[in-house]
DNA sequence: TGATACCAAGCAAGCGTTCGGTCAAGGGCG
DNA sequence: CGCCCTTGACCGAACGCTTGCTTGGTATCA
């Protein structure tokens, strides 16, 4: 059909194809007959550019990995002022998930299916590291005062992060702007909704 | 094998069983061999109590919908104070979402595979009510001037909503009571993080 | 000529579901 | 008491279908 310039530019776009099926349905609820079909050609040739349906997952889920872990190492890098730091970890989050809507579907829904196995061990470890950050900063900013002394920070993390990661999951509505997600998100994380 | 007392007691435990595999796995990525496994029955036995996978995931939705709607009525029911009935809200929804584990990860995971079929229209029918009630909440108490005016409302709901719903999927640890998670959502919610 | 990209066909395994048969428990009845 | 017959729970085996994946062949183009 279309021919592509470049070698494994076509691949590149058939793991795209793969992650707009991934961030709607999940991974395991997708088919590679499905991706074959949103590719125009029969599921056996898949195969002729990935050995498995896993190594499409593992290229979606370590280059996301790989992008937010560079945007929370340069977040904590550049700033001395935790608020900032949190503030610049939102952003350079909400940037990096609607770019990769797909991963976190995959995350959200298949987590059990992937953490288990040991190809995908840097899943772990990529967690890991984000929990660590999220916890240093929150408790830098409880030791200067600018957050309550009373939080939990592991509780708080949590929430967090989870709260953080929720707005991808909307179907892509026009509703809301990345902006407006932002605002909404960083108002409420600082300030609550009480006036 | 254990004779049961009653009647259809035997298939209360069956859901009950099969919920337990859906809260961790989801709906569709647990078989029914896995069900019957646990029940230590054959998968065709299963077909004695229920006359489809499908049947148990309708029950445990609908149980869970029906509690989740009656605790959202009795919250705005009781309360002309806005703050006071999203708080009795948030603590109702709690009490149930630790009950109904397997509902919430099935309407997280399996959401687009259920939410299509004719049989499961009363899904989006109990969401629009919860949705109404948050927003009528809300509503008010901006303009009783307890929250801030500046509120997206419906995206606000948005995010209170899924909040909410989050910790339920967090793997039954024993890190935090349903009370610290109660306190921690409150606090979040009304006041945010800052000191 | 030899990669590259794909087709056509099919495989084994797993899926939800069906179906005829077994077997113990228990009530009705002489 | 002893017999029969229903009933509920389950087994064993299979069904049709879908899954991820394989294999041998073909067209195209450098």
């Amino acid at each position: 059909m279309t021919q592509s310039k470049s070698p494994s530019e076509r691949r590149a776009h058939l793991v795209q194809l793969a992650g707009d099926l991934f961030a709607e349905k999940g991974f395991r609820a997708t088919t590679v007959r499905e991706i074959a079909d949103a590719a125009g050609i029969l599921s056996g040739s898949l195969y002729h550019h990935f050995d498995s349906k896993e190594s499409i997952g593992d290229e979606i889920l370590s280059a996301f990995l790989e992008d937010v872990l560079a945007g929370y190492r340069e977040a904590v890098r550049d700033t001395a002022d935790p608020r900032t730091a949190i503030e610049q970890i939102v952003r350079s989050s909400t940037a990096n998930l609607s770019r990769h809507r797909a991963a976190l579907t995959m995350l959200q829904n298949d987590w059990n299916y992937f953490s288990g196995q040991p190809r995908f061990a840097y899943l772990r470890t990529a967690m890991k590291e984000i929990e660590q950050t999220w916890i240093e900063q929150l408790e830098r900013g409880k030791q200067t005062g600018q957050f309550r002394a009373d939080l939990d920070t592991r509780l708080t993390y949590r929430l967090l992060r989870d709260i953080l990661w929720l707005p991808t999951s909307w179907r892509s509505s026009a509703t809301w702007s990345t902006e407006q997600i932002i605002d909404g998100l960083l108002r409420l994380l600082f300030d609550g909704i009480r006036a």
